[in-house]
DNA sequence: TGTACATCAGTGAACGCGCGTTCACTGATGTAC
DNA sequence: TGTACATCAGTGAACGCGCGTTCACTGATGTAC
């Protein structure tokens, strides 16, 4: 807890040499790109700050307020281009079979390595409390990104429903605990320590486990 | 993300007799007391700070160094109490009944209730990130309270197993699984907003779901 | 029973720090004439 | 083709703040004689 020293009178790491009339949207994705490297590099929110996300890209602390009104919304920025992300990758595991519940298999295991993958991230996504509604399907609101991702889950897990292969139960429920299981399993992962030891297919055996007990 | 305004120069809210001669070991209780009530209002470790801590108590930030030796060593007895009450609440399911696949299910009930009726401290446990050994058992060294937690639950999936209701696993494994579960479903519902409405019997269906995939 | 004294449980002020954010500015760059 | 000028992409210095922690101290409390 004792205060880290960080030169702060240091020149910055990368020098940036400004950029060209109409082009400063660049600074924009840099500023994204630098803060999920230190976020993965210190694996913790509070410890990037505005003043090392200046120093990461190159730039002062200002320049940042020239692309983002505040620190919150420069991280809600980065949440949602990491939720993107994150649905493409199930997406790509969903389309890769045509079988449901095969479909479901493999949208649990890259959900889970998404996560280990992307450790903090995936902390900001799921494991810090937010005040605004980002998983929730709300009729007749403009849906997130965290939106289409619990979407993406509960279709899947329709289509098995409608195939006969799980149990005739609330979709919803359903989709609740298949996300309870997966997420259990990336933030124990992430949370636990280096050495803790899990089994190499603890995810697999983990979604066989769930998976069965949704089964007919 | 502004600072936010608190008049350190106000009065303490609790004004605060010296312990007489002795009873020094009064104050350390009531620090972690507060502590605990401050995490409970803020929802959140880094709002807690020392000076907070000091006025909620009633006394100086200074005083707070005779019982602890930095915040770190703070928070750490904080975990340790709450690892000691957890294990008790684990230890009163398992014992209130006789059929080993029922303790198990109150256990994971019994552990989702600690743990979304006492969010931060639970958050603290759980779902922050810590560089020491709190959950592994090692061999030949003192176990902590986390140690003991996870021992708990192994024992009691050893005992479902052996009683020939649980398929024959690996028991530490399969005790990864009914973990994850129960702590993804304790982790999303102290994670997600107040009004976004999990089903009210979400955990007993989760703990059937997760029981079933597991037995013969 | 009275008193000097060591001890204990704190206090008060200060330290240096990093933080998010603001504000007045600068200097290169493209553009209108 | 040359030049004045508006604009854009930043800079540099400073703001007030809360933080964890240290250090010299104080004053009540129990105890030895």
């Amino acid at each position: 807890m004792t205060p880290l020293k960080t030169d702060s009178s240091a020149p910055a790491t990368t020098s940036r040499s400004r950029a060209r009339r109409g082009e400063g949207d660049k600074l924009r994705e840099d500023i994204i790109d630098a803060v999920e490297k230190l976020l993965l590099e210190t694996g913790d929110e509070s410890a990037v700050s505005m003043r090392a996300i200046a120093k990461a890209v190159g730039v002062t602390p200002p320049a940042i307020y020239m692309h983002f009104d505040d620190k919150d919304s420069m991280i809600q920025a980065i949440c949602d281009r990491r939720f993107r992300e994150m649905n493409e990758v199930l997406r790509e595991a969903r389309d890769s079979t045509e079988d449901p519940l095969e479909g479901l298999r493999r949208m649990g295991a890259a959900y889970v390595r998404f996560g280990t993958e992307n450790p903090e991230p995936y902390r900001l996504l799921m494991m810090t409390k937010h005040t605004h509604e980002d998983y929730k399907v709300t009729p007749g609101v403009e849906p997130t990104e965290g939106d289409v991702a619990f979407s993406l889950l509960v279709e899947q897990v329709t289509r098995c429903i409608e195939a006969g292969v799980f149990k005739e139960t609330d979709p919803l429920e359903a989709s609740l605990i298949v996300w309870s299981c997966v997420h259990g399993l990336t933030a124990l992962m992430i949370t636990t320590p280096e050495n803790y030891g899990w089994p190499d297919d603890i995810t697999k055996r983990a979604c066989d486990v769930m998976m069965k007990g949704l089964t007919l």
